[in-house]
DNA sequence: TCTGGGGTCCTAGGACCC
DNA sequence: TCTGGGGTCCTAGGACCC
């Protein structure tokens, strides 16, 4: 923040795994290596490049998945090779620049503005920063290099597979106004739909525009910020540091049009809580604001929420929360089925170690033991792994939830 | 397109306050 | 008796991203 709005040159850049989860997997396992390759079971969360050839992708049901490629070597996920092959290249990020903004578990924007004589041109060090993810970390990564955020975002993704784009400030337009409206971060389906209706096909179409029509067509916020970014003004900064402002957890329910007994879906409440409380303590925050997230047999979903008067981040004050929004979503259920829970805990403060209530003095006492009961439970479940310690009522019942995938060995075909 | 899990941000209406 | 304008917070829904 309150760095230079528009500069001249180009120096920040974005780095983007390429097709993380499937590069990890061939990564790890040389038999997958040049092969289709699908991580992910009912629902296709990764594809290598082999794969997405045959049109595969991220999001896609498994089904349509194994029809376009019926030769793709399917893998179960496994996050925690994930986490840890996107750790060690953050670290290279950081080793680049201080001004590292993260966006998700496997891209960045790094600022490397005033690095020139130091180390290099933006362009060498993107070049330098490939080079270490694929030595030292093994994967492919792709770098694109602009005057702004979304601009190297885009170049990021214009250059993949395995690539390196610069977008000189006198080509942006060049560069920029051919490409198709989807190409912008920001622009779904329904969005690109409305643009479509419109005349609006390519982002100098978009140019075109006065900033009033866009914001007619598709909202406020958003036809101004469609506006900013086909005219080349975007002057958001990297972001160093910026904190999560929700913790959350959900879990599919399986098929439609099975009842659920009120309370199986009290477990399953209870678990995710469990899940979300512990998530919030270890991270030392608070949260004030209780979403339950709701989808039902027709897969069209709800939501019900509650903010509580003081932030917390106490297990049983979350429980009853949420079994409180599922008392009042109940007849809701009966009647449309249910096949998603899910809970989010937003509004979220730092709170020191230990402190995981804003306490009003006169008030402590009460919460104190419910607060000691989840220190002890978070201890044994540091050492001995999550599943140690269990709700007596999950005991013996297989409810579906997801347990610890292992990695697999040998991949079954499609 | 028969559908996972984790997030971000925006919009709109109502309650409430000055 | 009729009725302004502005602001904040909360809830619910929606679009989008990886």
């Amino acid at each position: 923040m309150g760095r230079i709005a528009s500069r001249p040159e180009a120096s920040i850049l974005h780095a983007d795994l390429d097709s993380f989860f499937a590069s990890v997997e061939q990564r790890d396992d040389p038999r997958l290596r040049g092969r289709p390759v699908i991580v992910g079971g009912g629902v296709v969360l990764a594809a290598s490049y082999e794969a997405k050839a045959y049109g595969v992708r991220s999001a896609m049901g498994g089904r349509q998945a194994s029809r376009l490629c019926p030769d793709a070597l399917v893998v179960p996920p496994r996050f925690s090779a994930y986490v840890e092959a996107s750790r060690r290249v953050f670290e290279i990020f950081e080793d680049t620049t201080p001004l590292v903004e993260g966006i998700s578990i496997d891209e960045a924007f790094l600022d490397v503005g005033g690095l020139r004589r130091l180390v290099g041109s933006p362009e060498t060090i993107g070049a330098a920063l490939r080079e270490r993810v694929r030595e030292e970390v093994g994967l492919p990564i792709s770098v694109g290099i602009a005057r702004t955020k979304y601009l190297a975002k885009v170049a990021s993704a214009v250059s993949k597979p395995d690539g390196l784009l610069l977008v000189p400030p006198d080509g942006e337009r060049e560069f920029l106004h051919p490409l198709p409206v989807e190409r912008l971060w920001g622009v779904g389906a329904i969005t690109a739909a409305k643009l479509h209706a419109d005349g609006i096909r390519t982002i100098g179409q978009l140019a075109e525009r006065e900033e009033l029509e866009l914001t007619v067509a598709v909202g406020k916020a958003a036809g101004r910020h469609l506006w900013a970014l086909a005219n080349l003004r975007d002057p958001r900064p990297v972001e160093v540091g910026r904190r999560r402002r929700s913790i959350g957890s959900q879990s599919a329910l399986g098929r439609a049009g099975r009842r659920r007994t009120r309370e199986e879906l009290d477990v399953r409440l209870a678990a995710l809580v469990d899940r979300v409380a512990r998530r919030l303590r270890g991270g030392e925050r608070i949260g004030r604001t209780f979403t339950l997230r709701l989808r039902f047999d027709d897969y069209t979903r709800a939501t019900r929420s509650a903010t509580l008067p003081r932030s917390t981040a106490a297990t049983a004050t979350w429980l009853e929360t949420g079994r409180r929004l599922l008392d009042v979503a109940w007849p809701l259920i009966e009647e449309r089925g249910c096949t998603l829970l899910g809970i989010t805990i937003s509004g979220l403060e730092a709170a020191g170690p230990g402190v995981w209530e804003q306490l009003e003095l006169p008030l402590f006492v009460e919460e104190s033991r419910g607060d000691r009961l989840d220190v002890a439970l978070d201890q044994v479940r540091d050492r001995f792994g999550s599943a140690a310690v269990t709700r007596a009522a999950q005991v013996g019942r297989h409810l579906g939830l997801e347990m610890p995938t292992l990695p697999d060995p040998a991949p079954r075909h499609a």
